[in-house]
DNA sequence: TAACTGTATTAGTTGATACGGTACACTATT
DNA sequence: AATAGTGTACCGTATCAACTAATACAGTTA
C-alpha cells in the first residue's frame, strides 16, 4: 500500500508524503481514516520510526493529516487541507518548465482539451 | 545568462544543465557555438569551477554539446525534440493529477493564463 | 613561450537524510 | 492500576551528495 523505493535518491519521507497524498486523491483513505502508526509503518517498510514521523509531521503541518498523541493520525477534511495547492503547485511548475523552453501557452491549452 | 540560484535545494550543476539545454531550446545557443570556459563561466558565477565542469560532463554524455581539451565546449545539438517530449509529458502528468481530483479543465487554462 | 582550454585527482567542508536509542506524555483497554 | 499502544522530542552517529579548494597534466592557440 505504501510501497515505496529506498534506492530511489528521493528522501524516503518525501516519497511517503507523496504516496500519502496520493491515497487521499484516490479516495483510498478516506475523512478521518486513521493512518498506520508511526512504529506499525516503519516496521512494515523497513524504515525508521522518525523517517515515517517526520513524514506525518509534514503532511500534519499542511493539515493534509492530523495527529493526536495517543490516539494516532488521521485523514484530515479534504476541504481543509492543502492537497489541492499542493497538486496545482505542481502543476504550476511543470507549466512553467515548458513556457521556459519555449513551448506557447496556447500549446498547452490544447493539450489540456486533448486529455 | 546563466543566472542561478544558489540558495535552491536543486544542485548548481544541474540548473547550469538546465539553463544550458533552455538556452539551445530557445536558440540562444546555436549548433557549435561556442560555450563559456569552464574557468570563466566559474568566476562568473561565483561558483568552484569543478561544478562547471562536472555540469560540462553531463551536457556531454547526454551528446547536448561536445568538448575538446584546449579547446573549449561548443553546442552539438539543436531543438532536441527528445528534451521537450520529456517536459511535455511531464506536464500532462501532472494536468491529469489536478484532473483527477476534479479540477475542470477551464480552471488549468486560466492557471496558465496566469502564469 | 605564454595563455588559454578541458580533464583529473586529492582532500576537506557542509547539509540533508536516515538510523539507533531513549524518553515522555497521552489514550485506550483490560 | 496496569499495560500496551499512540505521537512527539530529543541525542548522537553514520552516510552520502554537493560543493569547495588546490594542484596538476595534456592539449590548443596566439
Amino acid at each position: 500500500m505504501f510501497d515505496l523505493d529506498l534506492q530511489s535518491r528521493t528522501p524516503i519521507y518525501e516519497q511517503l508524503y507523496k504516496k500519502t497524498v496520493e491515497l487521499i486523491i484516490k479516495g483510498v483513505l478516506k475523512e478521518n481514516d486513521q493512518l498506520p502508526s508511526v512504529r506499525s509503518l516503519a516496521k512494515e517498510l523497513g524504515v525508521n520510526p522518525n523517517t515515517v514521523a517526520k513524514a506525518y509531521q509534514e503532511l500534519e503541518r499542511n493539515k493534509i493529516i492530523y495527529s493526536v498523541s495517543g490516539r494516532g493520525s488521521f485523514v484530515a477534511k479534504v476541504g481543509d487541507s492543502s492537497v489541492k495547492d499542493y497538486i496545482l503547485s505542481d502543476f504550476d511548475e511543470k507549466a512553467q518548465e515548458a513556457l521556459k523552453i519555449g513551448i506557447s501557452k496556447d500549446e498547452l491549452k490544447e493539450r489540456i482539451e486533448g486529455l
